[in-house]
DNA sequence: ACCTGAACACCGTTCAAGT
DNA sequence: ACCTGAACACCGTTCAAGT
């Protein structure tokens, strides 16, 4: 059953998933316009009246995904107060996403509205969250945990892991605790 | 005064020069063999008899650069016992090399020796420190501390810093701080 | 031996032509 | 209106020909 002509909404899903279902963790490389097309069964030049560039079309399936973790997350969000839990919970879904998508997350800056409203509400979850917690510097502790996310996964993505060989598992469990212990010894301190 | 025909390493000299100052951040991008020719003042062809790769070449300057920052941070390495100061230096050293060299940094995997060599220099100097200061898990330790340093200069890097707008200087410390702070509590109920 | 650049392969993007 | 693929631009890599 194919979709009909003219059927926008439905065209444009086949072009979603048909790049969905490219991305291997190469990121940009192996999202080729070509094989896109191929596989939605449209012309070439047909997805380009969907997606401007093939970084929208990235930036489209990214912003998609991001909302899949919240979406995925919100019941722990809502229910666990514990942040070492949280930070384990969180990284491993972005570990994932990570593999997904690859080392050019850092295009999608180019990319617009979407995108960034996706970010923007992953980020002010997070804030509420810290700031639930009661920890001071909460600027200054979400670039950390971010960066210590990204990091994380970027290492156990990369051939880098196979020089220092733990498990994911227990890294995420120490990186948790460790950084956790750090922020609130920084705010007993703070604090009194 | 122009590189004598059949001087072999004086030529890979002017390549290699001429890749470093193509490296602007973009990556491998950055990097395109025709620009590395003209600037060398070689034919396209002349590149690939000293470099088999485009990548190859990248590989070679990323290991020449981190040989750079060992040597730049001999001193302090062997004078310095805090961590966190050590931490911070390292941090913003290598966010110096990641902001030339880019995201690609993964490629470099397939690329064999001589840069295996440098990592492993370079991991072996840390785990000494962090043995030396009687941090337990060392393993741990090394990828929580290197995925950490990644994902700041990652960050610092990304357009994901305008939305979050702490300077890199407060930010390293912070992570410093903090990091130190957790692995040493850690220490703490490890030891009794 | 060492060097060269025309030629090939590949892939993002455009656009004149098709329905 | 919407769709199409041949054609263009760009860049890594090769190799037959030059010295």
């Amino acid at each position: 059953m194919r979709t009909k002509w003219g059927d926008r909404a439905a065209r444009r899903d086949d072009i979603v998933r048909a790049g969905r279902s490219l991305l291997r963790g190469d990121g940009l490389a192996a999202l080729q316009m070509r094989d896109v097309a191929r596989r939605a069964g449209v012309g070439l030049g047909t997805v380009y009246t969907y997606f401007p560039t093939k970084e929208a079309l990235y930036a489209a399936l990214y912003a998609e995904r991001l909302d899949e973790l919240l979406t995925d997350l919100a019941p722990q969000l809502s229910s666990t107060t514990d942040l070492e839990e949280l930070f384990v919970l969180f990284a491993t879904k972005y570990r994932d996403i990570y593999a997904e998508f690859g080392k050019d997350l850092d295009v999608l800056a180019a990319v617009g509205h979407q995108l960034t409203s996706s970010s923007l509400r992953v980020l002010g979850q997070t804030r509420t969250i810290i700031e639930n917690a009661g920890i001071p510097d909460t600027e200054l502790t979400l670039t950390l945990l971010w960066s210590t996310v990204t990091g994380l996964a970027d290492h156990f993505t990369s051939a880098r892991h196979q020089l220092l060989r733990n498990t994911w598992d227990e890294t995420v469990r120490f990186a948790a605790r460790t950084v956790v212990r750090g922020l609130v010894a920084e705010h007993q301190l703070h604090g009194g």
